[in-house]
DNA sequence: TATTGTTATACTCTATAACTATA
DNA sequence: TATAGTTATAGAGTATAACAATA
């Protein structure tokens, strides 16, 4: 009853495809936010310290816009990353408004516990389905973000939080990211 | 280079399902907040009304579990919904311990403007998609539910609101729902 | 004046724990 | 004691606005 129509309404309506798509994103979602916290991390330290990895943003305005915050909101996690230890922020010598972010010996190896549970959620999440199948799935995935305006291809694929469009507070993201 | 593999890295590594499903999914939710909001409401707000008209849930406890949210996170939003006139809540006479929640007048119109526009979202959201993709695409996704524990089709296909397994705070939903 | 980043503040959604009231 | 619900408190994540520092 649950599958196909919703029933009891005044005419038969098909299950919003939208409402499929966010139940099995919250799902895929929680448990990766399991995996990150059973590896001591949250999604967003987790993006931060793929992003520094991955790519060699040159200030935290890049840095943000490939986690997918605002500045604002990524100082705030940069704050919560240096509160423990795994990073650094230095000056740069040659223009002194940037601030260098630098993984600590602590930082790396947070990345390496993070980037393990990322790979191994990764893999358990794709079990049972072809190369075939994930190329469809990432096709109809990214119609639908189309349909919405977002090009659903736009951005590094690491991209991974939130970015509220209504004013304060806001939803919060999910994720899952490569393990490089 | 932001499709199929990312590079750049040690080995060449297939993007992430995982994802992707979570970008899609947020720019859909990102939009239907959006398609929400310009209707005056918010997702929990719509999930509420939504499921205070297509069930008649016997009391909070069923309404909180259809809205996928704690009873306290219920209690919270039916503030809400009360400050702003849409409900109101009175006790039953045959059990004093059941609050009966009703749709105001204004509730009632508030569900119909949301109706409204979470139909149109979904109209604009399959775009382009046949009958056959979209079984395809929630099969799939169903997959991708299932491999992480949640079976995937669990609930009522309107449970729209994240149940966060950790302790407080927490990410937030997303959501789509039908229109009865 | 423009760029870079931080701080201050606030908001949404969520949760747990403790409480009241009824049964 | 058990059930129904509310209130109090708290926390994560996000945002905007105002600010400082540098260029």
């Amino acid at each position: 009853m649950h599958r196909g129509m919703l029933t009891g309404v005044p005419e038969p309506f098909p299950v919003p495809i939208g409402l499929r798509l966010n139940q099995a994103a919250r799902a895929v979602e929680r448990a990766f936010d399991e995996a990150l916290a059973a590896a001591g991390g949250t999604l967003p330290v987790w993006l931060v310290l793929l992003n520094l990895k991955l790519r060699r943003p040159a200030n935290q305005r890049e840095l943000a816009e490939a986690v997918g915050v605002r500045e604002a909101t990524l100082s705030h996690h940069l704050n919560t990353l240096d509160a423990r230890g795994l990073i650094t922020r230095t000056r740069d010598a040659a223009n002194r408004r940037i601030q260098v972010v630098t993984l600590t010996e602590a930082g790396e190896a947070a990345f390496l516990r993070l980037r393990e549970a990322a790979i191994a959620f990764d893999t358990r999440l794709r079990a049972g389905l072809t190369d075939a199948d994930l190329t469809t799935l990432s096709a109809l995935l990214g119609r639908l973000a189309a349909n919405v305006g977002n090009c659903g291809d736009a951005g590094p694929p690491w991209a991974g939080l939130a970015e509220r469009s209504r004013a304060p507070g806001g939803p919060r993201p999910a994720g899952q990211a490569a393990g490089p």
